[in-house]
DNA sequence: CGTCGTATTGAATGGGTTCAAGTAGCGTGG
DNA sequence: CCACGCTACTTGAACCCATTCAATACGACG
């Protein structure tokens, strides 16, 4: 139970099935375990890709920088994601990956996992699954983005951090860790940090969240989800590892 | 040449490479080929899919609709594309597949696809290289509609648009079809109708391009894609298909 | 104990929305 | 052939959500 490996396996399964047979391969990949500073940028757009990156324990990001010079984040992976699994047909990066605070990750060769995927197809299929829920979050985050007023919008993504962290054991009750700071956030949201502030503001003030110290607690799970239109369905969770909302 | 399955064949060989015996088994599967009205729903969220679609001539978009009724587009797709092929691995639809224009479409059951991929192992990759551009393409939706300003965000989406087309043939010189009404330009870019139509005014005074009777035409290439920041690397085209830009 | 990043709040500005009215294009039926 | 009705597009004007500028407060850390 102590492999470094393991948030992997929990996140896999919270997307799919595994056989016996299978962890076990998966726990026997041959890895680079590296510690990262908070802040520090992974890889970068243009890069070639060899090998992808496993969250073990911290907070990564995904982000563009653009000709203006502003910075949209794309997404946020906390244990057992793989953030640029993407990398494995995609040999070039068309965004960067960083790290939010210090963390702990695996890399692991492409090489490493073709031979894993050639020998268990299972495990193949539960990775290409994996990056078609990476896509089916994008799809929702541009619904966010598009369609949805700035305070639904911050609980929504609140919501569906949650519910992710839920999945793989890295919630207490109601209480999540959210280390985003309000610029990050703002740059995720696509929104001023200004705005992301009274945003924020508003959804504490009517009780529906705090957030203090980088630890977000839900006050009102019923009505943040109800206001925000969040139905965990886009997610496509194991059955199992739903839990009931 | 005239086989209804070629626009497939030349949308893979856009992103990826095929040998003769890979397309002559492609072109060997089985489908049910369907004439679809324009807008018509093909499939909705929540729908359980066990086959997928393949655009062969027409114009089809995949949106959401919100609590509040407002629709989300999150992408327009043309012929060769295979716009629900997550549903490969996602059998929940969660998101709508619809049709902008008539279109002729094939339907292809899961399991044929599914045997094709354990025959063709390289086939297999290059449909999962397909749903990570589909990605890599949300990836920098979000990033327009996150950061980027109207008329700039407009003129991104034209320059993906023809660029995608560019690469399956559907373009002629700086010429192609463009059958989306202001309307479906308004929910696919977050915007609403009146700023899409003043958007769309300002490009055309400047100079940019070009837009009547469902034709798109690119009047400067050259200033479209610089004052949108498009660069087309995020589309992960074959090389030999990119056109020198 | 100063300093720098992060959070908070006020006020002015602006990009984009909403409401409203009018126009152009097109297929249908009298 | 033209009136009719429908839909898509266009334009003006008031309004508002969110941005920007600016100032202050807070807290961690060397």
């Amino acid at each position: 139970m102590l492999h470094h490996l393991n948030p992997l396996i929990r996140k896999l399964e919270a997307v799919a099935s595994l056989s016996f047979a299978e962890k076990e391969a998966i726990l026997n990949l041959p890895t680079t375990v590296r510690v990262i500073k908070a802040q520090r940028d992974i890889v970068r757009e243009r890069d070639k890709a060899s090998q992808c990156c496993l969250v073990i324990d911290g907070w990564l990001y995904r982000y563009k920088i653009l000709e203006n010079g502003s910075r949209q984040i794309i997404s946020f992976h906390v244990n057992g994601d793989l953030p640029d699994l993407q990398s494995l047909h995609l040999k070039t990066m068309d965004h960067n990956l960083g790290s939010i605070v210090k963390s702990t990750v695996a890399f692991i060769q492409h090489e490493a996992v073709n031979a894993l995927s050639a020998e268990f197809p299972n495990i193949r299929d539960v990775l290409w699954r994996d990056t078609l829920v990476d896509a089916a979050i994008f799809r929702e985050c541009i619904t966010g983005i598009g369609s949805r007023q700035a305070p639904e919008r911050m609980a929504h993504l609140f919501c569906e951090l949650f519910t992710r962290m839920q999945a793989v054991g890295l919630t207490q009750k109601n209480i999540c860790p959210m280390p985003i700071s309000q610029q990050a956030l703002a740059d995720a949201l696509g929104l001023s940090t200004v705005h992301v502030n009274r945003s924020l503001m508003h959804l504490r003030r009517r009780g529906l969240i705090q957030l203090e110290k980088q630890v977000l607690t839900i006050l009102d799970w019923g009505r943040l989800k109800a206001e925000s239109g969040f139905d965990s369905q886009y997610l496509h969770l194991h059955p199992a590892r739903l839990v009931a909302a």
